[in-house]
DNA sequence: CCATTAACTTA
DNA sequence: GTAAGTTAATGGG
C-alpha cells in the first residue's frame, strides 16, 4: 500500500522549534526550526514515502473565530526567532517541489480532514504529522494514523483510546466536554477527562448524552451539563473538523520528487550553516544513482585522415567547443597531450597527441594536431576557461585568436558569486555529474599517462559540456533580462582574455642579487629577534603559533587579555599594539611578525620562482572570474599585494626591475572610485572639485569643517573612503579614534553638506532591495538574496552592494583601458609590454628611449577611455625599479 | 591528507 | 566598512 504523509505545517514547525536547541548560523540567523525541518524531510525521503502534502492554516481569521471570537485567542505571540524562520521554511517547501494547500477561512486541520475523506476510497495509507487533539478524530486503524516525527511513533486507535479513554470517533464529543486550553475551546467547566470519558462510554455522542440527561449521575455532573449546554455544543462545533472542502483530489500532485529534494536547496543549507545533513546525503548511495547522466557519444579520432574529414564536415556557421588536455597546468612548460571538440548536441571527439605509456595506441602528430586546431579556431570557437587553452596554443606557435565565447566568463556574468567550474555548472544546470579529473588521472601523475579510451570519455565530456552550457547560459541571460551582458562580454571580457594572456606571458623581472641580499639580511635579523624573544619569554616556543604565543603572553607573562578569537587569545597586530607598553617582548614580536611575513610570503617564494626562469622573470596567473565585483585577482604568485606601506616592506618592490635597456612605467588612476561617486551622484560640489582638479579630501574638509580644514584633511579622507565601503559610524569612530557619537555627527554633517551624495547612496540600497542585484557602469551585476537574510546579513549586503557599484565600475574602466592599450601596442608595434595590473594601476616595461612618449600616450588613453561627468586623471611615473615608482 | 583559522599583505 | 591571496598552525579523518 502506498503511503501519504500530510503535515499540519505550522503545528509541526511550532513543535519543532521548541523541541530543538536554539541553533544559529554564523551570521546569527536562528536555524533550529530549519534544521529540524530538513532532518524531517531527510528521514521522510529515507523511509518509504510516496506522497507528501503540506496543509497550511489560512492567513486571516478562520470560520471558527467567526463562531467564537475567543477561539485560539489565548495563543501567545511566538518568539521572533521562530517568526524569522517560518517564511524561509515555507519557501523551502516550495523550492523542494512539495505541494502545499491553504484555503481562506479554514485551518490546516480542516484541509487534512477533507483530504482524508476525499481519499477514503483509495487504497492508501495516510499518516498525519500533527499533535493537535482535534485530529485524533480521523484515526482509523485500517488507513489513518497520526505520526510523531520526533519520537518516530505512530498513534493508532489503541494508543488514542489509551490517551483519552474514548475511541477516536468520539474525540469531538470529548473535547466538547473537556475543552482544549491550547485552542481556547471552553468545554464544560467542572468536567475533566475522567468524567468526560465515563459519560461518552456510557452514552456515546454529546447529543445522546443530552437526550438521556435525566439518566446522568451524579447530580453534580448533570447540573453542570445543563448549566453549560450552550458552551458544550459550541465547543463541539469548534472541535468538529470541516471535511468536505474537496470534491475530488488527485494524489499524484503530491508525489515525492525523484531527485532528493534537499539537494535543491543545498546552497541555502550551506548559507545557513546546516551542513551536516549534506554530508549525510553524500553518504547516501541513492544520490549518485539519482543524478541523471546526459548521454552523448564520445568518439576517438586517432589518425590524420579521419580528423581532417571530420573537421571538413563541420558546417561553416557551427559553434565549435574546444578543450585541450596537457601534462601541466603551467602553460609555459605544458605539452599538448590531446584535444577535444564538439559541434552538435549528440557527440564529441577526442584526438590523442602526446599520450606516453607502454602500449599506447595510434595518435595524431603534434604538427597535424596544431594544423587541425588552427582550422577549429577559424570557426566560431568557444570553450571553458579558454585563457588556459589559448595560452598553451600560443606557446606552440598558434596565432592570437579571440574566442566567440567563453562559458566560464558567461557563467560569471550570469552570477559572479557562484562557482564557475565546469563541474558545478554541469550539476547546476543539467544535474549532470562530470567524470572527475582525480578519477581519471592518478595522484602524482599527469594526463599523458591516462589510457586513451579513458581520456576520450573524459576529454570529450568537457567539450560536450561547454557546448551545451553555452546555449544554456544564453538562455539564463535572457531569463534574467540581461542579454546585453553578452554584448559586454563580446566587447570587453572576451578580448580581455588575450590581454591577460599577454601579461601572463610577459612576466616581470626580479633582481636576484638584490633579493638574495635582502634574504640574508632578513634571516640575520629574524635570528636576533628569535633569540631575544626566547630570552624575554623565558624559554623557546613557536612564535608563529598563535596558540603558543597566546599562552606565553597571557598565561606565562600574565599580560591582560585584550580580545579573544573563537579558538583562544587574539594576538593580532591591534592587540599587540595595545600591549606595547606592558612588556618589552611585544615590540620584538611585532618586528618578528613583519619580517617573517615578508620572508615567507614574498622573499622566499619570489626568489625561488625567479631563479628557475632563464630570464629571471616571474609569471603570475590572473583570474578574470575571481571576484564578485569584476576586479581581477592574481595568484601563484599574487603580484597584487606586494608590500608598499612600511619601509621594510617597500624594499621588496626595489627587487622588481626592468630588463636591460628598459624602464618601468607606472600609471595610476587617481581617486577613480570617488570620481565615479561624483559621476553617478552628479553632486555639484564633488563634480566641481574634480572639474577644478582640486585636492578632493581637502575640499571635503573645507566644506565640512569650515575652519582648520588642512588639519582635518585626514578625517575627510577617512569619510570619503568610508562612503565607498558603505561605512557606519562605529567603524569611522574606530579609524579616527573618536567616539561613535562624534563619528555619527561628522557623518550627519557630511550628508548635510552633500545631500546629493546621500540620496545617491540611498538609491543604490533601494535598487538592491527592490531588484535583488546592483549594476556597474558596464551593467555587470551582483546579486543579493535579501529574502533569506538576517538583519545583520542585510546590513552587510547593503554595504557590499554600495561598494560593488564603485569597485566594479572602476574595474570596468581599467579593463577598457587595458584592452585599448594592448591593441595599441600591437597595432603600432610599441616597444612596450604590459606586465601588471593592480586594480587602479598599470605597470609596463618599456624601451628606455621611448618611455616618456609611450607613457604619455598610455596616460592619454586611460584618461579618455570613457566619458564621465568628471575628468579621469592618471599619474605617470618612470623608473628602473618598481620601488622607485611613486 | 585536507579543510579551517588567524594573521597579514594589497587596492 | 569593500575586494582579494598566501602562509603556517591546527585538528579531524
Amino acid at each position: 500500500m502506498k503511503k501519504l504523509t500530510i503535515v499540519d505545517t505550522f503545528g509541526f514547525f511550532f513543535r519543532n522549534y521548541y523541541a530543538l536547541p536554539p541553533l544559529k548560523s554564523k551570521d546569527g540567523f536562528p536555524t533550529g526550526l530549519l534544521t529540524g525541518f530538513i532532518n524531517f524531510i531527510f528521514n521522510l525521503t529515507k523511509d518509504s514515502n510516496d506522497y507528501i502534502l503540506f496543509a497550511l492554516d489560512s492567513e486571516g481569521p478562520s470560520f471558527r473565530q467567526e463562531i467564537d471570537k475567543e477561539y485560539k485567542a489565548n495563543r501567545p505571540e511566538p518568539p521572533k526567532e521562530l517568526l524569522a524562520q517560518l517564511p524561509v521554511a515555507i519557501d523551502w517547501i516550495k523550492k523542494m517541489g512539495f505541494k502545499q494547500i491553504s484555503m481562506p477561512k479554514y485551518e490546516a486541520d480542516d484541509i487534512i480532514a477533507s483530504m482524508v475523506k476525499c481519499l477514503k476510497d483509495k487504497n492508501i495509507k495516510i499518516q498525519i504529522v500533527s499533535h493537535d487533539k482535534d485530529l485524533y478524530q480521523l484515526i482509523d486503524d485500517k488507513k489513518v494514523v497520526l505520526y510523531n516525527p520526533v519520537k518516530k511513533e505512530e498513534i493508532d486507535e489503541t494508543k488514542a483510546k489509551k490517551k483519552f479513554g474514548v475511541e477516536p470517533k468520539y474525540i469531538k464529543d470529548y473535547l466538547a466536554l473537556v475543552g482544549d486550553s491550547a485552542d481556547n475551546i471552553p468545554g464544560v467547566r467542572g468536567i475533566g477527562p475522567k468524567g468526560a470519558a465515563k459519560l461518552i462510554n456510557e452514552f456515546g455522542l454529546l447529543e445522546n448524552i443530552y437526550k438521556n440527561i435525566e439518566k446522568v449521575k451524579p447530580e453534580r455532573i448533570k447540573k453542570l451539563l445543563l448549566e453549560q449546554k450552550e458552551s458544550a455544543f459550541l465547543s463541539k462545533k469548534l472541535a468538529t473538523l470541516k471535511d468536505d472542502l474537496f470534491k475530488n483530489c488527485n494524489i499524484e500532485e503530491f508525489k515525492l520528487p525523484n531527485l532528493n529534494p534537499i539537494l535543491k536547496i543545498a546552497n541555502e543549507l550551506i548559507r545557513y550553516d546546516i551542513k551536516s545533513i549534506l554530508n549525510r546525503l553524500k553518504q547516501n548511495p541513492l544520490i549518485e544513482k539519482e543524478s541523471k547522466r546526459i548521454e552523448f557519444e564520445a568518439i576517438l579520432i586517432d589518425n590524420k585522415k579521419e580528423l581532417m574529414s571530420v573537421i571538413e564536415s563541420i558546417p561553416d556557421e557551427a559553434i565549435v567547443a574546444i578543450d585541450t588536455e596537457t601534462n601541466s597546468l603551467d602553460t609555459k612548460v605544458a605539452n599538448l597531450v590531446g584535444f577535444s571538440f564538439c559541434f552538435d548536441e549528440t557527440k564529441a571527439y577526442y584526438v590523442p597527441v602526446g599520450h606516453k605509456y607502454l602500449g599506447v595506441g595510434n595518435q595524431v602528430s603534434k604538427e597535424d594536431a596544431l594544423e587541425a586546431i588552427k582550422k577549429l579556431l577559424s570557426k566560431k570557437f568557444i570553450g571553458h576557461n579558454l585563457k588556459f587553452d589559448l595560452s598553451l596554443l600560443y606557446y606552440h606557435g598558434i596565432k592570437e585568436k579571440t574566442p566567440f565565447a567563453d562559458t566560464m566568463i558567461l557563467a560569471w556574468l550570469v552570477d559572479p558569486e557562484s562557482s564557475v567550474s565546469l563541474d558545478s555548472l554541469a550539476k547546476r544546470y543539467f544535474s549532470h555529474s562530470m567524470i572527475a579529473y582525480k578519477d581519471t588521472v592518478k595522484k602524482g601523475e599527469n594526463f599523458s599517462l591516462v589510457n586513451i579510451d579513458e581520456a576520450t570519455k573524459y576529454a570529450a565530456e568537457d567539450a560536450f559540456m561547454a557546448y551545451k552550457l553555452y546555449f544554456k547560459l544564453l538562455d539564463e541571460l535572457q531569463n534574467k533580462n540581461c542579454s546585453y551582458l553578452l554584448d559586454e562580454a563580446k566587447e570587453v571580457e572576451f578580448p580581455f582574455i588575450n590581454t591577460l594572456i599577454d601579461m601572463e606571458k610577459n612576466g616581470i623581472k626580479i633582481d636576484i642579487d638584490f633579493f638574495t641580499k635582502l634574504l640574508e639580511k632578513t634571516d640575520r635579523r629574524l635570528n636576533e629577534l628569535t633569540n631575544r624573544i626566547y630570552e624575554l619569554a623565558g624559554g623557546e616556543f613557536n612564535i608563529n603559533s598563535t596558540k603558543q604565543l597566546g599562552y606565553i603572553l597571557f598565561e606565562k607573562l600574565k599580560l591582560p587579555t585584550v580580545k579573544k578569537t573563537k579558538t583562544g587569545y587574539s594576538t593580532n597586530e591591534m592587540v599587540l599594539n595595545t600591549l606595547k607598553d606592558k612588556h618589552e617582548i611585544i615590540k620584538e614580536i611585532l618586528e618578528y611578525r613583519e619580517l617573517f611575513k615578508l620572508k615567507s610570503t614574498y622573499i622566499d617564494p619570489l626568489l625561488k620562482l625567479a631563479k628557475k626562469d632563464p630570464n629571471q622573470r616571474i609569471y603570475t596567473s590572473f583570474i578574470q572570474t575571481g571576484t564578485a565585483t569584476g576586479r581581477l585577482s592574481s595568484k601563484n604568485p599574487n603580484l597584487q599585494n606586494i608590500p608598499v606601506k612600511t619601509e621594510v616592506g617597500r624594499e621588496i618592490r626595489y627587487g622588481f626591475v626592468a630588463k636591460e635597456g628598459c624602464v618601468l612605467i607606472g600609471l595610476d588612476y587617481s581617486q577613480i572610485e570617488l570620481r565615479l561617486l561624483a559621476h553617478f551622484s552628479k553632486d555639484p560640489s564633488l563634480v566641481e572639485a574634480f572639474l577644478e582638479d582640486e585636492d578632493i579630501h581637502l575640499e571635503t574638509a573645507k566644506k565640512l569643517f569650515k575652519e582648520d580644514a588642512k588639519k582635518k584633511r585626514n578625517i575627510a579622507k577617512s569619510i570619503n573612503f568610508g562612503l565607498i565601503y558603505g561605512m557606519g559610524s562605529r567603524k569611522l569612530a574606530q579609524t579616527l579614534g573618536i567616539s561613535t557619537k562624534e563619528a555619527k555627527n561628522i557623518i550627519d554633517s557630511y550628508f548635510a553638506s552633500f545631500p546629493t551624495v546621500k540620496d545617491f547612496l540611498a538609491s543604490i540600497e533601494n535598487f538592491a532591495r527592490d531588484n535583488g542585484y546592483v549594476e556597474t557602469l558596464l551593467k555587470r551585476r551582483r546579486y543579493f538574496d535579501f529574502n533569506h537574510a538576517s538583519p545583520v546579513q542585510i546590513a552587510a549586503y547593503l554595504r557590499e552592494a554600495t561598494n560593488t557599484v564603485f569597485q566594479g565600475s572602476a574595474a570596468d574602466l581599467i579593463k577598457l583601458s587595458m584592452n585599448k592599450i594592448k591593441k595599441e601596442i600591437y597595432d603600432r608595434n610599441y616597444p612596450a609590454k604590459m606586465i601588471l595590473q593592480i586594480h587602479d594601476e598599470l605597470i609596463f616595461e618599456v624601451k628606455e628611449s621611448e618611455a616618456k612618449a609611450i607613457g604619455d600616450r598610455f596616460k592619454d588613453i586611460m584618461e579618455n577611455i570613457y566619458k564621465l561627468n568628471v575628468p579621469l586623471k592618471c599619474s605617470l611615473s618612470i623608473s628602473k625599479r618598481w620601488g622607485e615608482l611613486k
